[in-house]
RNA sequence: GGGCGCUUAGCUCAGUUGGUUAGAGCGCUACCUUCACACGGUAGAAGUCACAGGUUCGAGUCCUGUAGCGCCCACCA
């Protein structure tokens, strides 16, 4: 074995080895009980991030760690083909070329698109398998290959048919800049630091007045210095954030019930700038206390104006074009950028005298969550799922615990979304995608739903158009007819989303009945991020719901965000990622996904930095010499093969190693049914590093450098097999150093006696697929002596040997200077028991230059205390009697102090009436342990002269 | 405006149905390069569990309120 792990090499070639053995491969044929996980499927133009390493590290225990515990496991992998992400960055390729997507074409740009998919469709795929991932790539699905494809045709026709999809206008999220529809989800809200501009709207003067004898009213309102220099003009002030798309208000309202503006309802303003006549309405919408209480309506551009257009019959003018620059309804403005017009508006108003004030006014404003552009609230004909009927079940599912969400509190979000659901604009103007199969009949205007490009048109062949007959064909079954130019299908593609809400049962062949999706699905775990509840969870539920009339998965794990060590998320705009792939390169997988797991805790946020992945780092370089250690020793044992464990050569140190080894499995397994992987980790962290190295490694020394040859061999045989079922704890964590040694240990292949089963041909290979080890049988406790006295037994005198460190580290007295200590055990079985072992103590201790003497104390003059009892030290001038003296009294008191604190709670009537027997007894023999110390105490303060 | 989370050692955080003297990692102090490991060992210091009330025999843990920080949702122009 080498001196020094090297993680590159070793993580390289196992990678490999597992799948060219197909050991993550799945198969319906080998039954058992199912254990599936769909993973959140990343976009094909990802690059690894800490999120991806969070997220598969977690899927990737539980997957390994069900996989050992025999479950037939399927790790469901693929990409998600992210339309708008993709297009932008095939878009930003052609730029560099010179080139705009419309100079291809729309079908020239989607084969580039393929393309681009071919070649660097891989990257995030292959660095999962850097992670260690143990995905059954062999049914690695992309959501627009064919079969998904077909999922998603077929999904959108019943639902069309169902009439829960609609083409309906309205006012939609639109992104400028990717110039698409975007769903409310899509647009992210920032707050910002805005400003509520007050604009003054001039009332149009009624027949007679002053200012309308000057004729034409509106050219007076065009100058004001004309209009002020001849009459009083009276204006009504709305405030507004947008200032901009004033240009294409169609009214202003206000409260019915406000008194301010009662006599106003009902007459015309002239709109500044464009002198568009509008009218003043009430309506009951407006909040008479914000800003002015009069509001500028403009149905094209403001979801809450297009309702209260549709209300009072009034126009919508658009007055943007699709890249955020005014359209020709803007007049003057026309052609100006969105955010230029708006300066440029402001600056007319200023000049008019028509800027009544402008207010600092904080609002969230939505931004593309793909590219960050300001989105623009627009009309705009658009297609949308009706959710509410979608949503009903799926409401039902999780109320009756069908889906349980870990932490459970993210229900509570989910009902909250779920019961306001709001339809789902699932159109997209851009061409990488699913195109919506929707077509249209030139000849007699149908439109339909098809699942493949129609030839004709069914209304037309239903008789009502005279056609040609076919020949060799049944019309009414089949036209061969080549593809009518009168069909047109509807331009627009898929949101992203309305493939991946079916991912859970597409990639398992739905539509199509097959085993596998009877086999797997509903899938088990769903582990994702919470800002991705409502994009996905929530909907593939629903999907599940509708389409397979079962759930998704049984349960939705939701984990934190990983942050920066300063608690920011990362983000490239800061520079303050970390990049998983430099930490495998440092530390290696290993530990990344070790550290990620320890520093992690169910569903909270977690934050990194380089330096918090060494702890995974030294833990491997410790097992690693642990594994060397036990190696060097096996080596010597000329043709070492482990034994059967004899009960008669079984000590103190041995049961109580397989007794904590027991509780490690115990604990481990229960922690990760629950989700809680990092309290798993640290069970295995803790019984690897204090139990096994620090404790049992260090004790089994005496017996593998000594003469007996049995006893060596037993012990041998222990720790090697107990180490064999540590490696197969830790695997799921750590897969490629425990796959390493499990090899390098001879273990894949080899027959352990002390192994809970034995292992088979096709599965003595590898770590991967040795069974997860189980406690053990009260039988072979029973017969091996694992009772709780040998625990107690152990903590006795670990803490007896601890006393005997300390002594030395306390006195400061040098590792040379051999000390004698004498121990006063408290209870005479462990002291009689303690005894009984005084030759093993003996060895143990002499590395340390120490000596016990258990239960003599009047032999020797009194030294410190330690739980046990009291341990007396030979003074020989090493201690400062006066400084002792002092230091006991003080010890002394605090003793009392716990003591009074005991008396009283036994001596409180309450107590003991109603706490539970357990805990009085507990308190029973804490002031009978505290009583005999403080007599102890007290004898020794007095022969400290006290 | 609603909802959720957090506040425990110098730092980052555990603490699972309320129950011995509240734990870990890092950092810190002292000693040790002893034949698996200095990415190590041994011993140790360090916390009025944010604050104020309440329930209870008993509260870091349950309830109410306050403060600070953070996140999510929401059409107040």
């Amino acid at each position: 074995m080498d001196k020094h792990y090297d993680p590159k090499s070793v993580e390289e070639k196992w990678y490999a080895w597992w799948e060219a053995n197909g050991h993550f491969h799945a198969d319906v044929a080998q039954g058992g009980v199912p254990y599936s996980v769909v993973i959140p499927p990343p976009n094909v133009t990802g690059i690894l991030h800490m999120g991806h390493a969070l997220n598969n590290t977690i899927q990737d225990v539980l997957v390994r760690w069900r996989r050992m515990q025999g479950r037939n496991v399927v790790w469901m992998p693929g990409t998600d083909h992210a339309g708008i992400a993709t297009q932008n960055v095939v878009e930003k390729a052609l730029k560099k070329e010179g080139k705009h997507r419309d100079d291809l074409g729309r079908e020239a740009f989607i084969a580039r698109t393929w393309e681009w998919k071919k070649e660097y469709g891989g990257t995030i795929v292959n660095q999962l398998r850097k992670l260690g991932a143990s995905c059954d790539w062999a049914r690695e699905r992309f959501t627009m290959d064919e079969g998904l494809s077909e999922a998603v045709a077929e999904v959108f026709c019943r639902l069309y048919d169902e009439g829960l999809i609609y083409r309906g206008h309205r006012i939609i999220n639109w992104c400028p800049r990717c110039k698409t529809a975007l769903s409310d989800e899509e647009s992210e809200h920032v707050d910002t630091q805005g400003n509520l501009w007050h604009i003054k709207y001039p009332v149009k003067a009624a027949h007679g007045d002053s200012v309308a004898a000057h004729g034409n009213p509106v050219a007076a309102y065009g100058n004001p210095v004309a209009a002020h220099g001849v009459d009083a003009v009276q204006f009504l002030t709305v405030a507004t954030t947008r200032p901009e798309t004033m240009l294409g208000d169609t009214a202003v309202a206000v409260n019915p019930n406000d008194e301010r503006y009662a006599s106003l309802i009902g007459k015309t303003l002239v709109l500044p700038l464009v002198n568009r006549e509008i009218p003043v309405i009430a309506d009951e919408y407006i909040d008479m206390a914000f800003g002015t209480g009069a509001v500028k309506v403009t149905p094209a551009h403001d979801p809450n104006d297009f309702e209260m257009g549709q209300r009072h019959s009034l126009p919508s003018i658009d007055v943007m074009n699709d890249d955020g620059t005014m359209s020709a309804e803007a007049g003057a403005y026309a052609g100006l950028d969105r955010f230029e017009a708006r300066k440029r508006i402001i600056a007319d108003l200023e000049a008019q005298d028509l800027l009544a004030k402008v207010d600092p006014h904080p609002h969230a404003v939505g931004h593309c969550y793909r590219c960050d552009t300001v989105v623009e609230p627009r009309l705009s004909k658009q297609w949308f799922v009706k959710m509410k009927p979608l949503a009903a079940p799926a409401i039902e599912a999780v109320r009756s615990g069908k889906v349980a969400f870990t932490p459970k509190r993210w229900e509570n979000t989910y009902f909250e979304w779920m019961e306001n659901i709001r339809d789902w604009c699932i159109s997209r103007q851009i061409w990488w995608g699913h195109r919506i199969p929707v077509y249209t009949c030139g000849v007699c205007a149908h439109e339909w739903a098809a699942k493949t490009a129609p030839t004709s048109c069914p209304k037309c062949l239903e008789g009502e158009r005279p056609r040609e007959p076919l020949e060799g064909k049944c019309p009414a079954h089949e036209d061969v007819r080549p593809p009518s130019p009168q069909i047109t299908q509807d331009p627009d593609v898929l949101d992203t989303w309305f493939s991946s809400w079916l991912w859970p049962f597409s990639t398992f062949g739905w539509p199509h009945d097959n085993p596998d999706l009877r086999f797997y699905y509903p899938t088990c775990d769903l582990t994702t991020a919470p800002d991705i509840i409502f994009f996905w969870v929530a909907r593939m539920i629903m999907a599940g719901c509708k389409f397979m009339g079962d759930v998704p998965f049984r349960n939705v794990y939701i984990h934190g965000t990983v942050r920066d060590d300063k608690g920011r998320k990362m983000s490239k705009s800061l520079g303050n990622s970390l990049d998983p792939l430099d930490i495998i390169g440092q530390y290696s997988a290993d530990a990344l996904r070790f550290s990620l797991m320890l520093i992690t805790s169910t569903g909270m946020d977690v934050y990194v930095n380089m330096e918090k992945f060494e702890i995974g780092r030294n833990f491997a370089t410790k097992i690693w010499n642990a594994a060397r250690f036990m190696k060097m020793h096996t080596d010597k044992c000329e043709g070492f093969a482990p034994v059967p464990i004899d009960p008669a050569l079984l000590r103190d140190d041995d049961r109580h190693l397989l007794d904590t080894l027991d509780a490690a499995i115990a604990a481990v397994t229960e922690h990760l049914e629950k989700f809680r992987l990092q309290d798993a980790a640290l069970a295995i962290y803790d019984f690897i590093w204090s139990n096994f190295c620090d404790w049992y490694l260090e004790y089994a020394k005496q017996d593998l450098n000594g003469t007996d040859d049995a006893r060596r061999l037993q012990v041998l045989s222990l720790m090697t097999d107990v180490f064999a079922k540590s490696l197969k704890l830790l695997h799921p964590y750590m897969p490629f150093l425990t796959e390493e040694l499990w090899h390098e240990m001879g273990y894949a292949g080899a027959s352990h006696p002390v192994a809970e089963a034995a292992f088979t041909p096709s599965t003595a290979t590898a770590v991967i697929r040795a069974p997860w080890p189980a406690p053990y049988t009260e039988a072979q406790r029973e017969a091996w002596g694992l009772h709780a006295e040998t625990t107690a037994y152990v903590t006795a005198k670990r803490e007896l040997v601890t006393a005997g460190r300390a002594l030395r580290a306390e006195y400061n007295i040098a590792p040379s200077k051999f000390i004698a200590y004498v121990i006063d055990a408290l209870d005479e079985a462990t002291a009689t028991h303690l005894r009984g072992d005084a030759e093993s103590l003996k060895q143990q201790l002499r590395s340390d230059n120490l000596e016990v003497i258990i239960g003599a104390g009047e032999r020797a003059m009194p030294g410190t205390l330690c739980k046990l009892g009291t341990i007396y030290l030979p003074l020989d001038g090493l201690i400062d009697v006066a400084a002792e003296a002092a230091r006991i009294k003080a010890e002394l008191a605090k003793e009392q102090g716990f003591l009074n604190n005991v008396n009283a709670k036994l001596a409180n009537e309450s107590f003991v009436a109603k706490a539970p027997p357990a805990v009085i007894e507990q308190q029973r023999a804490r002031q009978k342990e505290l009583t005999e110390t403080i007599a102890r105490l007290e004898k020794l303060h007095k022969t400290f002269g006290g």
